[in-house]
DNA sequence: TAACATTATGTTAGCGCTAACATTATAACA
DNA sequence: TGTTATAATGTTAGCGCTAACATAATGTTA
């Protein structure tokens, strides 16, 4: 005789004798209560609870060509940035029936693509995706995606569906108006990890120090290692051996602004009278620090709620008003820009 | 006629077709390439390519009874400890059939509880749990769960199954055994958010200061808030305020020990001079902060690679020759602790 | 070359659930 | 009271894949 064992637990049809009915009845009483009369949920809640049942999601979503489950890939796992945006994905979700299938890019690509591919066939309920710069290939496979797609973090004029973010320009540029704005000379900009994003707080950034005449390209510092504390160090130390009349430093994110705020202290620079330094994002730590740190605070978990929010929107069949969100972001101007004589106009 | 659509993306049956053979040789053909003749195996990926099939993830899970899918469940999304655990498992899983299915416990039990529940409603391949401070009903679900389960970053002598961390406690004492051995008399503990792990870092960090003939209970101050670079500077100002002779501190984590530092430099308390700061985990921000920060190093990413080696090995049929991995720790002694006038024995 | 082992491929049924239609019980109405 | 709408439940087939067995093709040995 030819038999499969299955896995050993319970099943719908199980719980659908043990309470008299159909199994058909027992999988509305679970997804859809009101469908059944009080009497037969009764018996069905108590038979599940009996046997201790728990649905098969994989056959659930074969069945109904539907999964629960919504994919979500961001390029970094340890980035304090995204772990704060996939909280609050996590917490919106917890209640409900979605499942998070979470991917880490690690800000290649092509692997973005790999797992943009992978997730797509297992058929999701929705797709977040970290950013606006997709390849080519990836932008079709999500325009072709039978679900909707929010990209969250950064902003364009182009989404493939939906967008939550700021803009990383804007930014950028508010933090290099505020340099100018506090009398700051000789201006310099600390990236590591070039991505997208950084690029487009650079372009920002460097567009104010024009139009504040304070542009200076060889104060640009960039580099495609990773971001750290450390390396905030390592290249304000760097930069100020080439240039040692630099006066303030915007920094690609908040690590490296700590770090540059160490690399002074070590140096003996005093902060801020001879070095402004301004950081991005707002971690917490930077209101902790002595001196405290500027920076332009963005909310990361909002940033995931509402994404959250706008593909439940959507599958519940309401359309959005809005498929572009910009959250913006505020300057917190702290002691590490505020010069005693400051030249503000 | 009674007639369902699918997806309406290809099946493999549809590669089936196009290659000219069975289902089954598909199958096979991806599964386990060696079990099919080069010649069909050619013509197969040629109609996959063509096709641009992407297996059906669920279909194969209800089919075989295996998903592949490996839950992970962590306390907290945010916490870089934790983090790099995942990163790893993630970096350890990219190539290969496994997915991770992440939850987020919030370090609440009962939602550990129940996440444990739901993951194992799916039939996952292997689970990774942090700690091993279940609740008696999460253990009994592991425990009767049929597959391999490792629980990472603490270890103790009653594995539900498999294990890979460190002791808490003995890193306790180790920066306890550190201070006093520095000639620190007024020694005490700051700890936030005390889930278990803490407090078995700081039992392990009274013994040492008791052995030590330094331990004074009204030094050890804790709270339930979770751990951030301005509660650490918070906390040691309050425990200073009632205690000015206060001489060092061991923090429960490296954020809280950053702010510990940033509340010194803020009331002008020279450390390592006047105040001793010791952290643990040893975050990357420890060695680069100034003075420099000692902290007991943990090798977060290392537990994660193991964890995930110790499952492939199981699901490999392999026997482990040990359920319990110690990955110890590593006192890393910086600034923040070197004395000039040391009474090291 | 017969007898048997091995390898490559195919056939069939079923994993656990739900869509789509069918049927029956109940309410609503003229 | 019979007709019809509505709600509650059931029957059947099939989602896309793979386990288990069956068969055909090939190799191996005496």
């Amino acid at each position: 005789m030819r038999k499969r064992k299955g896995a050993g637990r319970p099943t719908i049809s199980d719980v659908a004798e043990r309470a008299g009915v159909s199994t058909i009845t027992v999988s509305r009483a679970l997804r859809d209560p009101s469908k059944v009369s009080d009497h037969l949920r009764r018996k069905i809640n108590d038979a599940v609870r009996k046997l201790n049942y728990v649905p098969h999601s994989h056959a659930s979503a074969l069945a109904s060509t539907r999964s629960n489950v919504i994919g979500v890939i961001v390029p970094s796992l340890t980035n304090n940035v995204f772990a704060d945006t996939l909280r609050a994905i996590y917490d919106e979700l917890y209640q409900g029936p979605f499942q998070v299938q979470l991917g880490n890019s690690r800000y290649v690509a092509k692997d973005e693509e790999r797992l943009v591919r992978t997730f797509l066939g297992q058929g999701p309920s929705a797709m977040i995706v970290a950013g606006v710069d997709q390849t080519d290939a990836t932008r079709e496979l999500l325009e072709n995606a039978e679900c909707p797609v929010v990209q969250v973090m950064d902003i364009s004029d182009d989404p493939i569906d939906m967008m939550v973010g700021f803009s990383h320009f804007e930014g950028g540029r508010a933090a290099g108006v505020h340099l100018v704005q506090k009398g700051y000379k000789r201006i310099g900009f600390l990236g590591a990890r070039m991505d997208p994003r950084s690029h487009r707080r650079m372009e920002g950034f460097k567009e104010a120090l024009r139009s504040g005449g304070r542009y200076d390209p060889d104060l640009m510092m960039t580099t495609t290692d990773s971001s750290s504390v450390s390396l905030g160090g390592h290249l304000i130390e760097q930069l100020r051996k080439c240039r040692p009349d630099l006066d303030a430093v915007f920094c690609n994110n908040d690590d490296m602004a700590l770090g540059a705020l160490f690399g002074c202290q070590k140096a003996g620079i005093s902060v801020p009278d001879e070095m402004g330094i301004i950081g991005f994002n707002d971690l917490e730590m930077m209101a902790a620090s002595y001196p405290s740190l500027t920076s332009i605070r963005t909310d990361r978990y909002q940033i995931g709620k509402r994404a959250v929010q706008m593909i439940k929107a959507v599958l519940d069949g309401e359309t959005p008003e809005q498929k572009i969100i910009d959250l913006g972001f505020e300057l917190q101007c702290r002691e590490s820009t505020m010069r005693p004589k400051s030249k503000a106009r």
